[in-house]
DNA sequence: GAGCACTGC
């Protein structure tokens, strides 16, 4: 709702409710922070059915009163209230009235009076507002939603969802929000960057909104009892109140195992199994860890219920999963291998599960308490053991199927698809289920309390995956899952014992990303001393200070004495157009830089797919399938031919990345024929989107370079190639590797092939899917290092010695 | 000589 809305009377306040005014009413009214729960907008959404982002944890909610003007009590302040006229059908009155948060309402109305939500996930934002808009039953230009790449907001347009970057855009055009009265920040528990930053900065905005008598309100909703982060006196000079809101969650017993197996997955296989065969009706949702895990647990369990194959006939992933083994089976030989030479880090080897021994002496006898709850009271072990009684497992078959996040989208919404009659549901998941996605007619949970993640060293960016205990907020979530239609029930593959131990909640976002991106949007926002900056969980100096010395190295920030004659980092002209695209710094650089000898368009098109996740799908090679090792080799063969020869050759797996891009934009593929050349449709798709966001940008910010989407760009000169890597190197000197110089003084050959990079001390490689990885060039620059084991270094191009000193001359 | 959880601008 705008300020001008307001003013035009749509919300009424009447005054004519003295007789109730109290110490404890007066203050809700004009509160301009609330953190209240997230059911509110979750049980909207919820009595609709769409999926997008629910939190369904009671919970504590925050309410800030900032009307420091009333101090002293010398100001009395009138309560208002606030009369909103909406017209709902019948029908969703009546799911109103059920709803938990119907009690809060009032009290939350008038907290708040009018409504501009942030909300982390795009599909959630659009199927909000379209929730939000049927019930209020007005149209959606007043109700609308903006997210990355759409939108449909107009001048008339009162309640705004948004995705919590959109708004943090905003914020760096209008600093003071001055078109909202309202903002709601939702799902704040999850502590993304974005929220985490949104909040900061308006803990500022409500404090100079009030100074200027225009108040902003500010609403935190989090759907956990986390909020000590965000009632810091840092943050707000007077503590926020809570709104607390029960949950509309069925109870979920939670059973813990007695002791902790370290073959997690062999526990939930037996658990699942159990689960199947003696407990009543009720899918079973299961979380583990990766892809693998899913791929490998979804088999055991088909091949033990077979019978479910003849139900779900269509399991054209059968391929995929054997692939996937495959790959694994063949890759822990090479752990084991590896071992001897020191660079394995710790991983569970999924091989080592003996599945033949647990197919054949299933007898899955109840007295086996190992497998099943070993703290649960007396009472529980009844309620376990009655409904085994005149059960008939045959009748059943069990209908497996797999979820995770790189999961093509038509297997995914297979979980919505209607269940095979006579068949039990059970959906094998890794983190997507816990958040992003809800799956329906869950019963069961089995939490194998594992989650992989991916670590940040903050000071050489290298990253590593590591499967780790999750947090017991996590837990909780995972339990959460199977109370949204009944009551449930929760089996933890680990004990009391080790729950205790789990950290209580997920560490943030912010603290294991480096914050370059961050500190340029920052500065621009002419937050200098980024270290003061009230942070919910603020990053270490030493984390700012690395960010800040890479943006002055990239020649986006500079050096400048402030009044007092300290000095400090500003940003630049050149960053603060980099600022603009929504991109990594080094990569914004790159397009600033590209308007020149026609380079910008293509460069905008790399841009966009070095900026999206897993374009190209990972070749995995296997060596005991003939059929397998060729579709390998095939993919491999469409990379090298993408890479061409030459100048293009040398630009290496970038050359790749582009001219897959330049292939998919040409002819607009399809699935099947993205599939066919190794693409991942879901990533191209939104490579284009891209494109069009940046274009779109560019031309903003350029003017008089009109640039436009063409489908078919002309093929790079071979000038152009040797240009964009000169151009690529001005932008990434930072990523520079120098190959080992084998010498005799040198002459280690375990460093033979390897390279070595100013900011790390080990060695690193380029990795073996690389078009370059036989070429090994003196000099070459990558995008990002992954830590297997070994530090690979991947997205590599060559680079020619002669011109480090004209374009990365502050890195040698 | 062989990868990778999740999400937002």
């Amino acid at each position: 709702m705008t300020k001008q809305d307001q003013e035009q009377g749509l919300l009424q306040r009447s005054n004519n409710d003295f007789s109730e005014a109290s110490t404890h009413t007066d203050s809700i009214a004009d509160a301009d922070v609330v953190t209240a729960s997230t059911s509110f907008l979750s049980d909207l959404n919820a009595s609709g059915g769409e999926t997008g982002s629910f939190s369904e944890k009671v919970e504590k909610s925050v309410e800030v009163d900032h009307v420091a003007l009333t101090n002293e009590g010398c100001k009395v302040e009138l309560r208002t209230t606030v009369h909103v006229p909406v017209f709902r059908s019948e029908e969703i009155n009546k799911f109103r009235y059920k709803l938990p948060v119907v009690g809060q309402e009032q009290e939350i109305v008038e907290a708040i009076l009018e409504n501009d939500i942030v909300i982390p996930r795009r599909i959630a934002a659009v199927s909000m507002s379209a929730r939000v808009a049927e019930e209020m039953n007005l149209p959606s230009e007043i109700v609308s939603y903006q997210i990355r790449y759409e939108g449909n907001a107009s001048d008339k347009t009162r309640v705004k969802f948004m995705t919590d970057g959109v708004l943090l855009k905003e914020v760096q055009r209008d600093l003071l929000l001055s078109k909202y009265s309202v903002i709601i920040v939702d799902e704040a528990h999850e502590r993304s960057i974005y929220s985490d930053i949104l909040i900061g900065l308006m803990s500022r905005i409500v404090s100079l909104r009030a100074k200027r008598n225009d108040r902003l309100k500010l609403v935190i909703m989090s759907a956990t009892l986390n909020v000590k982060e965000f009632l810091s006196d840092r943050l707000f000079k007077s503590t926020p109140r809570f709104i607390e809101v029960p949950s509309r969650m069925f109870p979920v017993s939670v059973h813990f195992s007695r002791r902790t197996d370290d073959l997690y997955l062999n526990s939930a296989y037996r658990m699942v199994v159990q689960i199947h065969r003696y407990m009543p009706d009720g899918g079973i949702l299961v979380f583990v860890s990766g892809k693998k895990e899913v791929c490998l647990l979804i088999k055991w369990l088909r091949s033990t219920f077979p019978s479910a194959k003849a139900v779900s006939a269509k399991n054209d992933d059968e391929n995929m999963d054997e692939q996937i083994l495959k790959a694994d089976s063949r890759k822990s030989h090479k752990r084991k291998r590896a071992k001897r030479t020191g660079y394995v880090t710790e991983n569970i080897d999924l091989n080592s599960y003996d599945i033949e021994s647990f197919l054949k002496t299933d007898n899955t006898d109840l007295n086996d308490r190992d497998a099943l709850d070993g703290d649960c009271d007396l009472a529980d072990e009844e309620n376990f053991m009655n409904p085994y009684l005149n059960f008939e497992p045959e009748d059943t078959p069990l209908y497996c199927l797999p979820l995770y996040s790189m999961l093509p989208s038509h297997k995914q919404k297979q979980i919505y698809d209607p269940l095979p009659s006579g068949s039990r549901f059970c959906v094998i998941a890794t983190n997507v289920a816990e958040t992003s996605l809800t799956i329906p007619h869950i019963k069961y949970v089995v939490d194998t309390g594992k989650e992989k993640v991916r670590l940040y060293d903050t000071v050489t960016g290298a990253s590593k995956f590591v499967v780790q205990w999750i947090s017991k907020a996590s837990a909780n979530q995972r339990a959460g899952r199977a109370g949204r239609i009944a009551p449930g029930e929760c089996y933890r593959l680990y004990s009391s014992a080790v729950f205790s131990d789990f950290l209580d909640f997920s560490v943030p976002e912010i603290l294991n990303k480096p914050p370059d991106e961050l500190v340029l949007q920052m500065k621009c926002m002419n937050i200098v001393k980024v270290h003061n900056f009230p942070f919910p969980s603020p990053p270490s100096g030493q984390s700012l200070q690395e960010a800040e010395s890479r943006l002055c190295k990239l020649g986006l920030l500079e050096v400048c004495k402030d009044d007092s004659g300290s000095e400090r980092m500003k940003v630049n002209r050149l960053g603060q157009t980099v600022a603009f695209f929504p991109v990594s710094p080094q990569y914004g650089k790159m397009i600033c830089l590209a308007n020149q000898h026609g380079l910008l368009p293509y460069v905008v098109c790399l841009v966009a797919a070095l900026s999206v996740r897993e374009p190209l799908v990972n070749i995995v090679d296997t060596t005991d399938s003939d059929g397998i090792q060729k579709e390998s080799e095939r993919l491999s063969k469409i990379r090298y031919d993408w890479a061409g020869s030459g100048q293009s050759f040398l630009l290496g797996d970038l050359a790749v990345l582009l001219n897959a891009v330049l292939q998919f934009e040409s002819s607009y593929c399809s699935v099947e024929s993205c599939e066919h050349l190794g693409m991942r449709f879901k990533a191209m798709k939104e490579v284009h989107q891209l494109r069009k966001q940046l274009t779109n940008i560019a031309n903003g910010v350029f003017p008089q370079v009109n640039l436009t989407l063409e489908a078919c760009l002309p093929p790079l000169t071979t000038q152009q190639y040797r240009l964009l890597r000169q151009l690529i190197l001005s932008c990434q000197g930072n990523n520079l590797a120098k190959r080992y110089e084998f010498s005799p003084e040198n002459a280690d050959t375990k460093l033979k092939n390897s390279y070595c990079s100013g900011i790390m001390q080990e060695p690193l490689w380029i990795h073996p899917t690389s078009v370059l990885c036989k070429r090994l060039p003196t000099w070459l620059l990558y995008q990002e290092i992954i830590d297997s084991g070994r530090k690979y270094m991947l997205n590599v191009m060559a680079v020619e010695p002669e011109w480090l000193p004209q374009f990365a001359s502050v890195y040698l």
